[in-house]
DNA sequence: CATATAATTCGAATATTGTCAAATTAAGAG
DNA sequence: CTCTTAATTTGACAATATTCGAATTATATG
């Protein structure tokens, strides 16, 4: 579970993947998911950095990356969100 | 934000804050929150680091920590706690 | 005071990370 | 086939992080 919040950890990483789920939520009546190239230029990194940083999202389990074409579409993973909120959920008053 | 996730990053650093959480709720009527000494045991880790990671999750004001004569206790920050909940809450069906 | 326990500071070694430039692959459009 | 855009791979480098041993401070107790 550490891996997920390393995978938050990173400012430029974490703005990705907010972008992601706010894109995400954008479209969620169509269920596109996020096109990543129409975040990258929001981003101050370059495409590189991104592809890396997209890896460790993924690697996390935090999100889902597929091929569509020429795009890359990414979508979050709830399950794994879910988790994460279950585990920082306090227990007392 | 990313600096409460880089907090949580590391294995031995979310565990003891783990045990934090763990020992405060145990304590809850009382509220004494957390004794380091008798978690230390339990963390594969050497006091130097403990003492270390102390501070970074203080500095990441996920806890608050305070020194009751010989021993030091912390304290779950739980509005940090809910703004991450927040922030990861996800806002679709 | 002398001793013991809890915790911190310091310095160093080792490992990991974040980022980019350059080159490369993937795929569609003309 | 050629050109363009999207994304990845590779290799490198600087910056950070993790951890420990040794020494030190803080505090309480006999």
């Amino acid at each position: 579970m550490a891996k997920v919040f390393k995978a938050l950890s990173n400012p430029n990483r974490l703005e990705l993947y907010l972008q992601i789920v706010k894109k995400q939520e954008a479209s969620y009546k169509t269920s596109y998911g996020c096109l990543i190239c129409e975040i990258t230029e929001s981003l101050n990194i370059g495409a590189p950095t991104i592809s890396h940083h997209l890896k460790e999202l993924a690697n996390a389990e935090l999100i889902f990356t597929e091929r569509k074409g020429k795009y890359l579409v990414a979508r979050v993973n709830e399950e794994m969100v879910n988790e994460v909120n279950d585990l920082l959920k306090l227990h007392n008053g």
